[in-house]
DNA sequence: GTCTATAACGCGATAGAC
DNA sequence: GTCTATCGCGTTATAGAC
C-alpha cells in the first residue's frame, strides 16, 4: 500500500484529534480508497469514516468533492516532481545495461503510485481537462522523462558508449512505454511475467545502442 | 466517434423504433457516453435518452448497471480481438521502417478506441477484477501485441534485414510502449508533439535493427 | 418488450452549536 | 476547525399497464 501516509491511527492527547493533519488525514484517507476501490466508488462519507472525521471537515478543507480529488491527484503526482529532480547522472559510469535498468526501475516505481490516479482522472472527463490543464501550465508529463533518458544517453554518447548517431529521443520514449506497458499489466492483469521483463529489455537495448565493433 | 454504433438515427415503421436492436442501441449509448464523460457520469437515465428507449428498457435487457457496464465493456473491446488476428506478415516487403510505421499506426489506433474502456475499468475495482479474469481466461492483453511484433521482426531476421542478435520480444515491447504513451499523451494532455512522432521513432528503431555494413 | 410513474435510497452539501 | 444533524435531490431500480 503506497505512501498511503498514517491515516488515524490512535489520537493524541488534546481535543481527540491532532487538530492540525486532518486535512492531510482526508487526502490520504481519500488516496487509499481510490486505489482500493476506484474514483466511481469514493463517497465523502466514508473518507470522512477512514480519515477519523467528519464529513463537514471534508467540505471545510475542501471546497467540495471534486476539490478533494484534485487534491488527491496532487498529492498522487508527487513522484513526478521526484523523478524530475533525479539526477541520472549518478548513472553514467556504471555499465550500459545497468544504467538503463535502474531507469527502468525509477520509471516502473513512479507509475505504480501513480496509476491509480491516472487511473481515476481518465473516469471523469472534466477532471480530466482540468488536470491536463495543470500538467501543461506546470509543463509535466511523459516527456519529462524522455527529456532525463535522452540526457543520459547523450552523456554515454559524449563518453562513446552509445553510438553517435542514435535518436535518444525516440530511445528513451520507447523505453519509457515499456515501463509503462509492464506497469500496467500488473496492475491490470497481475501477469507481469507475460511480458520481457526489465532487465531482459534492459540488456537488449543496450545492446542495440552500444557502439559496435 | 469511433464505432459508436447507429444510436438512434430516426426511427422507422412500426412501432416508434425497431423492436429488435434497442439492447445494441443501448449498450452503443452508455459506451458514447462513458467515452465522453467518463463512467463517474454515466447515468442509466441518459444512456436511457440518448438511446431513444425508456430507462425501464435498460433493466429489461441489462440486469443493473453493472450488467449494462460490463456489455459495455465487452462491447469496447473488440477492437482487442481485432488486432490479435490482425497479421502484419503483409509489411514484410517494404523498407524496414515503414512497417514499423504501419505497425505502429495500427497500435495508436487500438489504442486510442480502448482507452476510454480501460479507463472505465480502472475506475471502479470489482470491475477491474472480474475484466482482468476475463483477459486472462482469453489470454489477451499486451502481449499479445509484443508476439505480433516480435513474429514479424523473426521474418525480417529471416531475410536479412534485422541482426540476428536482436532480441524480438524486448523491442516489441518497447514499440508497444512508446505507441502507447503517445496516445496517452494525446488523451490527457491534448499535446502529442512533445514526443516524438510515430513516424521518427520507427525510424529510429529501424536504423537501430538493421544490419549494419 | 416497452412504456410511464414512482418508490427507496444514498449521495453531496449545508446549518448551526461548540 | 470540528462536530452532529439534516435537507434536497438525483440516482438506481421496480411495479404495473399496455
Amino acid at each position: 500500500m503506497p505512501y498511503a501516509a498514517r491515516v488515524p491511527q490512535e489520537a493524541v492527547k488534546k481535543r481527540g484529534r491532532p487538530p492540525a493533519g486532518i486535512r492531510e488525514a482526508i487526502a490520504a484517507a481519500a488516496l487509499q480508497l481510490i486505489e482500493e476501490d476506484g474514483l466511481g466508488r469514493l463517497t465523502t462519507k466514508e473518507v470522512a469514516e477512514r480519515a477519523g472525521a467528519s464529513e463537514a471537515s471534508v467540505y471545510y478543507h475542501f471546497k467540495d468533492k471534486v476539490g478533494l480529488v484534485q487534491a488527491v491527484v496532487e498529492l498522487g503526482l508527487e513522484p513526478v516532481r521526484e523523478i524530475n529532480a533525479t539526477e541520472f547522472g549518478r548513472l553514467v559510469d556504471r555499465p550500459l545495461a545497468e544504467g538503463l535498468d535502474e531507469i527502468s526501475r525509477a520509471f516502473e516505481r513512479f507509475f505504480t503510485r501513480v496509476m491509480p490516479v491516472f487511473a481515476a482522472i481518465q473516469g471523469d472527463a472534466e477532471l480530466r481537462q482540468e488536470f491536463g490543464r495543470r500538467m501543461s501550465a506546470q509543463n509535466l508529463g511523459p516527456h519529462r522523462g524522455v527529456e532525463a533518458i535522452a540526457a543520459f544517453l547523450t552523456a554515454q554518447q559524449a563518453r562513446g558508449r552509445v553510438r553517435a548517431d542514435v535518436d535518444v529521443e525516440a530511445v528513451g520514449l520507447e523505453l519509457i512505454g515499456s515501463c509503462f506497458v509492464r506497469t500496467f499489466m500488473s496492475h491490470l492483469l497481475g501477469k507481469p511475467e507475460l511480458v520481457p521483463g526489465r532487465e531482459r529489455t534492459a540488456r537488449a537495448l543496450a545492446s542495440l545502442l552500444e557502439a559496435h565493433e
